[in-house]
DNA sequence: ATGAAAGCGCTAACAA
DNA sequence: TTGTTAGCGCTTTCAT
């Protein structure tokens, strides 16, 4: 019977009034009961848990949370701008989201996706940030979004925002020093004989820019030729603009630095149809260490970004802006992870 | 100014009542405007649409929620309950809810994501319908959970799931036929010359069940062994199993039928690494197909589920169920794909 | 230790 | 066309 009650969409008993009534109480007294709050009799208490048990009761969660002015909910947005048809499937942003959301959870926090398209909607962020239904905010990708989230960024505590970090900015950001890991890549790249290398990734986009910028810095100081082709990350395009830019007649570059390990897989799969050889007639080095990129074959050598310890750290970062606390941001030291690529 | 007013944290201008004051109307006629409703002068609406612009106002959705009884939100829950440890980042999850995001997202609904774990929280599936914050649900995957899923399924109409049809069951499923996929796998592996196969996952499962009977019942109909080997999802368990099952004084198998691509990956890694040629000793076949199974090497051979035809089919029913109709469950045919790998 | 009552911010039925 | 009013279901003073 109770079992049989509990498992019905709209039980009979609903509210706190309903479960008061039944329990010769006030709505009050089970309010505070269910909350295990201090100063009720235990007697009293006991019973109205039962009952609530019982009959299956859950507590309105809008109601409380309207009442309160806080709803353990965190806000993810992932704006898409720099890609519109970039899905939000892509591997490297699910898999922080899948970190993020264990993190969270683990604070006691549901999280609320929404993927943005700002050229659609240019006030995403502020609507979402005012609607009344997050705590707080983690941004997932800076796309082509940087002075957007910058004017918020002074009016708005809880944010933390995946990203690249630039000198001065004011908000709070988690990620790699995109810069130095570009330049990590065009070394080795170089000390392998590199003497013209592409760059393949949409630099519209200010992580990848940054990443192309350290590796013109290191490829243009040891005198290298380095040409940046652009890239999309939605996989119907990505595999078609890799196919263009490899495809052997335009090949005058002799090694590869992709802006993600999607796009240096999907090389991979090319040069291996164009019959080039890695790494020997080309290397290939990627961005990202995805957990995939150690099956490739070759295993791909690549730079890798801790996107966990990344994910936790915007946690924590965010549970401090939310008890007023001003955090810095973190910036976290890229490796180069040396496999069979390049 | 309003600029700067329209990037604060809590602008002046929070409620209705705030900007009915200042547009000199009641509260009624701002909702109405603001909600472009029929009935209020033109004139008036436009006005108060453009000091609502100016102030930055934002309505509070909580109160609009609990006013309306109506969330604009589709819960997901991820049970994990087969594997504590596997986390929500395994990649076929991941791209699934990248593809449900993408589609309520086109319905202009929000997600809200809950990683739960059975064991610990026996009343995840009622609490989270009866919590008041979601319009619907989705269950992305029934782990050891049907028995409760099941139960809650005749109470509690806007529920879609992912996962394994089996005959007469009453909860709305959207799913491959995981028993025809396990067969075609098999088939695939006698016809190519296999005499004892090994099935790698974890038929604790319902999915994986369904799998491994698949192929069991080929491999009995031909006279062919078969022999499930445990395999977690979980990264970090997945290559040490996976390592302990396949190093060679263990290999008394002739096949590998892995019960996801990334189990499948795993093993062609190892594989190489205990100098085996794929697929020449040891044939390998996947379930799923995810984007990267083109691009391992050799490309994998693998039973194909159409994972974004699977969101949208969950995302069209769901919308129905809340309409009210009662929805038929959606088996999708799995496909082989013939590769390199077996 | 408990009850009564106010109100979170919004919407919608009813009046005007 | 607009204003008034009564809640949505919960939490939290303030009384008792």
């Amino acid at each position: 019977m109770s079992a049989k009650l509990a498992t019905m969409g709209r039980p009979a008993v609903r509210t706190l009034s309903d479960l008061a009534r039944i329990a010769g109480v006030s709505a009050g007294t089970v309010s505070r009961a269910l909350a295990g709050n201090s100063l009720v009799n235990t007697e009293t208490r006991e019973r109205i848990v039962a009952l609530a048990r019982e009959h299956g009761f859950r507590p309105n969660q809008m109601a409380s949370s309207l009442r309160r002015q806080k709803t353990d909910v965190i806000g993810i947005a992932i704006p898409l701008g720099h890609d519109q048809r970039q899905q939000i499937s892509d591997t490297f942003f699910m898999t922080l989201l899948g970190h993020l959301a264990d993190a969270l959870t683990e604070r006691g926090y549901d999280l609320r996706l929404r993927r943005v398209i700002p050229e659609r909607d240019a006030d995403w962020l502020d609507r979402f940030i005012g609607s009344g239904m997050i705590d707080g905010i983690l941004v997932i990708g800076q796309s082509d979004q940087f002075d957007r989230i910058e004017a918020v960024a002074d009016g708005y505590l809880p944010m933390v925002v995946w990203g690249n970090y630039s000198e001065g900015q004011r908000h709070c950001v988690v990620g790699s020093d995109n810069r130095l890991g570009g330049r990590l890549a065009a070394e080795r790249l170089i000390a392998g004989g590199a003497r013209h290398i592409y760059f393949l990734g949409d630099t519209s986009a200010v992580e990848f820019a940054a990443r192309y910028a350290g590796a013109a810095e290191a490829a243009e100081r040891m005198g290298v030729a380095i040409t940046p082709l652009m890239s999309h990350l939605s996989s119907d395009r990505l595999e078609a603009e890799v196919a263009a830019n490899l495809d052997r007649d335009f090949v005058t570059g002799d090694a590869i630095f992709a802006a993600t390990d999607s796009i240096a897989m999907a090389c991979l799969a090319r040069l291996k149809a164009n019959g080039i050889v890695v790494p020997d007639q080309m290397p290939v080095l990627g961005f990202d260490d995805l957990p995939l990129a150690s099956q490739t074959s070759p295993p791909l050598t690549t730079i890798r970004q801790d996107i966990r310890a990344g994910a936790f750290a915007m946690v924590d970062l965010l549970v401090r802006r939310l008890a007023g606390e001003v955090t810095e941001s973190v910036v976290m030291p890229p490796r180069l992870i040396v496999r069979g690529t390049a």
